[in-house]
DNA sequence: AATATAATGAGAATGGTTCTCAATTAAGGA
DNA sequence: TCCTTAATTGAGAACCATTCTCATTATATT
């Protein structure tokens, strides 16, 4: 549990109860970050812990962290929502972009944002407002691009 | 109809065949570029147009059409998948951003890719060989900024 | 034209997510 | 602490975009 404190806060401060259900919640994403979880992951997490809160509880919940901005939810094209812990560095109000390896379908986090000269062009060509943004960047990670370059016998 | 000999090409290089039902599609997606079609509007435009084409084979045509690079399937968070024609420009090879509207719901493209700085950084950080790429950026377009600033009475 | 293969379409099935509503629990005041 | 009220929970039903099934039809090849 990273920081219960301002997390129950975040609840009140948005009207919503504080209960034992959303704090495991809570506690599953706080554990398994960085990792990105399905509501049904979720559950299933829970129940191992032999925790017996409701799938519909657990989206509700999803749904509400989202809302206040505890978590974000991503979409890696498989069909289903995942849902992560918003990083709470200082100044940072943007998401994080994702690095979805083609091969493997692992999922990394890259933290720099560096879409200054993007964010300028489309102020300034568009007149559009940028609030927030969503980069998925799509390509082989290092171990499968290793494996490609044996198996092409490229140079 | 734009170039309905390459697209002719294109599904008989891949192994398809040319069905006026697939041709139909296409002459949808044409007459309205550069909108971003769901299946289901795509479906009632051909109705209106008396064709009676069902609406699996409407899915299964856009699948065929993502797959080989005729079409790109496109997701605003709306619940729908979205269809848009790729463009044939030059050595473009990485899809267009889109600029998401949150006052309006309106939908932009921006096609500046701008993207070089963050691409050579995951390069470098992670090693990671970029393919291709996913961008949407949330605001407020050029009518709602002004609209928000009026209400709000801001400088 | 005949044959083999692929495409079509109507409807059923799928599956992640949301909704319903009766039972339970939390919050705040007395 | 007890009471009242409003919010939350959970089991299952409903939803709905998309995919699947399979008999029929169209296309490609000989
Ligand atoms: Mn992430
Ligand atoms: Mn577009
Ligand atoms: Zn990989
Ligand atoms: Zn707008």
């Amino acid at each position: 549990m990273k920081n219960n404190s301002s997390f129950k806060n975040k609840l009140e401060e948005s009207g919503h109860s504080f209960t034992s259900q959303r704090a495991e919640v809570y506690s599953i994403l706080c554990e398994n970050a960085p990792a990105h979880l399905t509501a049904e992951e979720i559950f299933i997490k829970l129940t191992q812990r032999h925790l017996k809160i409701g799938l519909s509880t657990v989206y509700r919940t999803l749904g509400i962290f989202t809302n206040i901005g505890i978590t974000d939810k991503v979409d890696f094209d498989d069909g289903m929502s995942r849902y992560e812990l918003v990083e709470n560095f200082d100044g940072k109000n943007h998401r994080h972009h994702h690095l979805i390896c083609l091969g493997c379908g692992r999922v990394e986090d890259a933290l720099d944002d560096l879409m200054e000269d993007l964010e300028n062009d489309v102020l300034e060509k568009f007149s559009f407002n940028i609030i927030d943004h969503s980069v998925k960047l799509y390509g082989y990670c290092a171990e499968c691009s290793m494996k490609n370059k044996i198996e092409t016998g490229s140079k």
